[in-house]
DNA sequence: CTGAAAGCGCTTACAG
DNA sequence: CTGAAAGCGCTTACAG
């Protein structure tokens, strides 16, 4: 492998003026750039980037935390994000943390040892506290998940908004006893913008109670999210006494789960069930039962995510919080 | 942040006895061993791996390609490659190449740069004449897609087989005009186990040679990737005087779409037009019209892809080529 | 078992 | 505009 010195003595100059025309410094004449860059060509070479990261020059990259590529939200949204981040010249560095704290670490980590420029953070798993230490070492932002007071951009969509008016669809639609499943380990009541869990708690409760409904906590359900998840769920629905008449499920993988296996227990959804999806994955609307769901705005968060990330890294100001819409897909299962 | 000198001033130790123990070097007595690693815990001291690359030592991480992470059975194939190098401590670097040859060359001049210890292509966009040069800087190997005559380990499926019995079991299912779509540009006609897609189509002609079938041009579909790309094939084919009754999708997602666009025009799947997807997605078994489907064994090749780099990473032999089976699911659809 | 020193391939003041 | 030299944080012979 070619290295910088090579270049140079090909070339008949110094290391440092070749440095300098690989770095595009404005003060090497014409003739000089010219015959370094022939040289760099005949010799085919590339600067080791792992040189150049130890004397602490920008690598160009960028790391991006989901919790499972598998999930087709985050695969779609780290697509939107590195799509935009090609265009800029940063290549994207996905980092799966199968939702334990410690991978997160790893990819904070990356910035501390200045193997990315920024690091974004597409799900939170982490206390503030823990995350916050990292900023000094390089550019933060907050996607799709979000926590309130935090001093890092955040991209987000209107989980409350988006909740609130779901309830009141499905009330709308004559539904009145209305089960919720999350991913989380536990429900927690917070005030509003929070964060992302809570949120969307809030919202579902809120337009229960401007119904003058309560919480029926045996209609909580917690630790969902995949389609096996799912079926549990309508199992233990069908164990209940008093059974909800609709469920938000959460995701679109845990909604599927749920009509699967309604399906399969020869209950019918909607009319025995109704299952609101959260997400709309693009194959929600070509299933058995078609999803009625609560469509993320997966593209649009992806894209002035990476956008934000670039203006923070060509030193411009950006909003502390960019709000999202979300919408209420009508389809079959609800 | 703490560099190796910090941590041998603190223990009162050299940088030479740190990095021995940094890297389990057996010469270094357990007393001096126990305080440089206290001395690294008090500072939170990490090896930057910039500094440990530049001098040439392992990286313990990999390169996978695909063309792109939002094609579940890529997201799948990588997930089951990740989970699997982690087990060993090894990180995942996913490389999206977007069909582009060029960013191939990126995941591959990440070997040569000394950024991964290896890399897993499951896709293939350049000649191997230009991969193989890449061999030299490190362990590469082939998955999913594959080539004769390479001097690299290959995990693959038996698409020759899949295919003849495939395009057999449709004969079997009563049909006999047989269309065929591919993601290729093109099609092209060579030796068995050539390379992957020519195996596919072999697969598919001989059973049709064995029923005294030729092949009709009409029928054949080329550079399938999409759903999208799957509706304009449903409308080519309702375009045709002679028209097929049935058509092997090259992938689910076209069959997805073709299923749907038949829908819409109000054409009955499987009666009028049988569709048989490639992959066995997840949710290809929850569609409207559930797809029958020929299974890719996407698991067992990532373990066994994981498995064989890291054999090799260890100095073992490792067997030349290994060859998975498809399997047909019958479902709906055809 | 332990340490001083060279060197990996770059960049960046410092002189000129 | 150009070059000699120091130094980034490590590892690895080389001595002892």
């Amino acid at each position: 492998m070619a290295t910088i010195s090579d270049v140079a003595k090909l070339a008949g100059l110094s290391v440092s003026t070749v440095s300098r025309v690989i770095n595009d410094s404005p003060h090497v004449s014409e003739k000089k750039r010219n015959s370094v860059k022939s040289a760099m060509e005949r010799l085919g070479y590339v600067p080791l980037p792992a040189a150049r990261q130890l004397r602490g020059s920008k690598t160009n990259t960028m790391a991006v935390t989901i919790p499972r590529i598998v999930n087709p939200f985050f695969s779609y949204l780290v697509d939107a994000i590195e799509q935009k981040l090609d265009e800029a010249g940063y290549s994207t560095l996905i980092v799966q943390t199968f939702s334990k704290a410690e991978e997160e670490l790893t990819a904070l980590n990356l910035l501390k040892n200045q193997q990315v420029d920024g690091v974004i953070l597409c799900s939170l798993e982490n206390t503030w506290s823990i995350i916050s230490d990292y900023c000094k070492y390089g550019k933060i932002i907050l996607v799709n998940e979000y926590l309130k007071d935090v001093h890092v951009p955040i991209v987000r969509a209107d989980q409350y908004d988006g909740f609130y008016k779901a309830t009141n669809f499905l009330f709308d639609e004559g539904y009145s006893k209305i089960a919720y499943a999350t991913g989380r380990k536990s429900i927690t009541i917070m005030e509003k913008e929070a964060n992302f869990d809570a949120d969307r708690f809030a919202g579902f409760q809120d337009s229960l109670s401007e119904h003058k409904l309560g919480l029926n906590h045996d209609w909580l359900f917690t630790n969902a999210h995949t389609a096996e998840d799912g079926k549990n769920i309508f199992k233990m629905i069908m164990a209940l006494d008093n059974k909800p008449d609709v469920i938000i499920a959460g995701s679109d993988e845990v909604a599927m789960g749920i009509t699967q296996e309604a399906e399969e227990q020869k209950v019918k959804v909607p009319k025995q069930l109704g299952v609101l999806g959260v997400d709309d994955q693009p194959v929600s609307a070509n299933l058995r039962i078609p999803l009625t769901t609560i469509r993320q705005p997966v593209n649009e968060m992806g894209q002035k995510a990476a956008e934000t990330m670039l203006h923070l890294m060509s030193g411009e100001s950006v909003p502390k919080v960019q709000i999202c819409k979300l919408k209420i897909i009508k389809r079959a299962s609800a």
